[in-house]
DNA sequence: CGGATTTGCCTAAATGGATTAGGCAAATGC
DNA sequence: GCATTTGCCTAATCCATTTAGGCAAATCCG
């Protein structure tokens, strides 16, 4: 019997890929071993139960989106920054619907903390630099991005938008013309 | 044996609450008879299969949801309107949050379209009538509420704002405000 | 190179949820 | 009061999750 190589890095990896096929719900050590033409009993020894399975593809997923947003907003600024973030974050939902749904996967406290979703919460501050909030208008406004981007994305890939003009692109532009005026003015909004 | 009174109107409640209770993941027929003293096996002359249980639990949860939205709206116009329509909503998800979760479980196309879900758009588009938007902006204003408030709460309730000040009450007003002058000046924005 | 050890995937088995089929008793109609 | 209907039950199947233990392949070491 030749050995398939299995490892909890290549499991994870497989898993992701999976989800975006599949969807992250689906992805069940069950389907993961039919795909990889392994018995379900042998992913065992490289994941404690299936829920460190989701886990684990959630981090990489956090991970992965966080490298995007990272390279996507270097070396830039105000409503640029803001723009590169937003379609960063978006285009990685869209080409990774599995992955995306796996980013939201709901991490207890001390994972979360050691997770990449500290660094997405550090990249929109720098974003909104930009903007030059004081506290605490500057936490509102890493909330209304983080509201909006996910909210937006969520629903564009349920498929809340399709079917109706105008496409979800044009509605995404404005919006994100919308929020680079909003913050602008938003020390002096009442 | 006594009988149980089991209907699927009355399974349906149950479930809601269970969802309250568990989560609206976790809110299985299995779980669902445990809660009612019953055999699993007995729920399937009332459901068709899990599915149906939780395309039920989310239909009732999106009538519910636009009941109230439906009721705090009604009689006001403008911001007032706004603050109503959003404070509705979130109150709605903060008091039930199995609810509110099943309000997102995707439906099948057929399904979404008989439901209580395109009251909801209406509703959006009425309360936008005090902001005075032409089409295509009135979309892309209704699609950046969807946004926000979904996008807010989910992350609200997920405990992404917890243990961090200010407080989320607080941030929610203020996007309200936010909300607010940017659709005013919306159609002026370049 | 060859034996010992480790490692990795396997089989076997227990548990529990989803679902269907068929039975029996309670409710209902007359 | 009896016949019919209705409703929940038992029984059984299938499938996913998870644990325990075995055997062979890979690796290590002399």
């Amino acid at each position: 019997m030749v050995r398939a190589g299995l490892s909890t890095e290549g499991l994870v990896r497989a898993g992701a890929e999976l989800a975006d096929e599949i969807g992250f719900e689906q992805t069940t050590p069950a389907e993961l071993a039919r795909r990889l033409g392994v018995r379900t009993a042998s992913l065992y020894s490289h994941l404690r139960n299936a829920h460190d399975l989701k886990t684990r593809i959630a981090l990489t997923a956090l991970e992965e989106l966080a490298d995007r947003v990272s390279a996507a907003v270097a070396g830039r600024a105000g409503k640029d920054a803001l723009i590169a973030f937003a379609n960063a974050y978006r285009d990685y939902a869209l080409e990774h619907p599995g992955r995306f749904a796996a980013a939201r996967f709901p991490l207890d406290p001390e994972t979360a903390a050691a997770s990449a979703g500290v660094r997405h919460a550090r990249m929109t501050r720098a974003v909104l630099r930009g903007y030059d909030l004081a506290e605490p208008q500057q936490t509102h406004a890493v909330r209304l991005l983080g509201s909006v981007f996910s909210g937006f994305v969520v629903l564009e890939t349920a498929g809340g938008f399709s079917h109706s003009a105008p496409d979800a692109q044009e509605s995404w532009t404005e919006i994100l013309n919308g929020l680079d005026t909003l913050l602008r003015t938003w020390p002096t909004t009442s």
